[in-house]
DNA sequence: ACCATTCTGGAATGCTCGTTCCTATATGCC
DNA sequence: GGCATATAGGAACGAGCATTCCAGAATGGT
């Protein structure tokens, strides 16, 4: 090989991903992606193929990322109530950073899911390794006496995730994020 | 005037709202709205506007009908709590029927809010009725002793609005009904 | 019977889209 | 210096799209 690439391959795919973010598939034209990208159309189908994949790449980007900094958060053994609150905010804080385009994921589930196979079995997969993570980390705080013994950890789990995808959509229409703070903190309570 | 309409105008904004609610805006075309409402082009650009027209339309309907249905519903005077759960199921049985499309407001919030300012309009106007008709059946419910003096109605009416996108965004992808079912019920901790 | 209105569907328009092909130019390793 | 590779962008293609125009057939009230 001779020449070598001038443009940073993850980097460029980051801001494909928040083009599609903010814009959704459909309405995110190539000659958008061209255009914010600064990348000229040849080069995107070389590195990345068609719009379809570069969007699939992207939106798994997006995912693995979101599981490992759940993963890092989750393995603080803080007591549980202090850690959901702060996970939260920092999800709430780091969403409506810029402009609240929501969470990529629960706009593919919306936008793509109904016809897409591939991104469907994304979301759900995704679906459940989240909810495995926080079913773990309640089941430890459960067995550490911060939850009573009868409570169901995988509900809750669930119940968490079902959470985090509502935030996510008013984060994107609606944003305000005071009021995303407090459904959040009032969520905790089912935990008592 | 001398012939008359041959199809029900509200009957096919009906079936429109369905299309556009299983497969959104962008994702609908306008062969398939002639289509699957078997109604010729012409007609239905001479009965609604263009599509966008239709789309918002449909969506106003959509608004309109939920708003009614959820205010006949707080008007039952049962305990706040059996009278959520019955409403929660309800919902829930009612969005999981026909294979779980999920809530055109909720799909609409995601895909058309950043691309539609009617639309976001629209969406936000409906977050804000919604959350009106909580708050004034929760405050009476308060009055009664159902709910403690110590609690927000506006909070928790945000709360459970926000509960609700997440189910709908859970059903249209997810779409499992128990798991909805039992987020819902978890939900109601928070008037405890 | 007449006429306004409606329905239907073909045809055409003009635009946007994703994608491919091609050519010219730049770049770095051997 | 040359060769393999990367970039850039013009051109074209074929498809799909929303929308408009139009002409023919149907329909019902007066």
């Amino acid at each position: 090989m001779s020449r070598v690439k001038e443009f940073d391959e993850t980097e460029v795919l980051d801001q494909a991903l928040e083009l599609f973010r903010a814009r959704g598939f459909k309405h995110t034209s190539f000659a958008d992606l061209v255009e914010v990208l600064g990348v000229s159309r040849q080069s995107l189908y070389d590195t990345y193929g068609d719009k379809q994949a570069l969007y699939q790449t992207a939106l798994k980007r997006y995912l693995d990322r979101g599981l490992d900094m759940m993963r890092r958060k989750l393995e603080d053994t803080a007591p549980i109530r202090e850690l959901l609150t702060d996970l939260f905010d920092g999800m709430i804080e780091g969403q409506c950073a810029n402009g609240s385009p929501g969470c990529l994921m629960v706009n593919s589930m919306v936008e793509m899911s109904p016809h897409d196979a591939d991104t469907r079995a994304l979301a759900q997969t995704h679906a459940r390794e989240l909810e495995g993570l926080f079913t773990s980390r309640l089941s430890a705080a459960q067995r550490k006496g911060e939850i009573a013994k009868s409570k169901d950890p995988v509900a809750l789990a669930r119940y968490f995730y079902h959470t985090i995808l509502g935030l996510a959509v008013a984060s994107r229409a609606l944003g305000a994020k005071e009021n995303l703070r407090q459904t959040a903190h009032l969520s905790l309570q089912v935990l008592d």
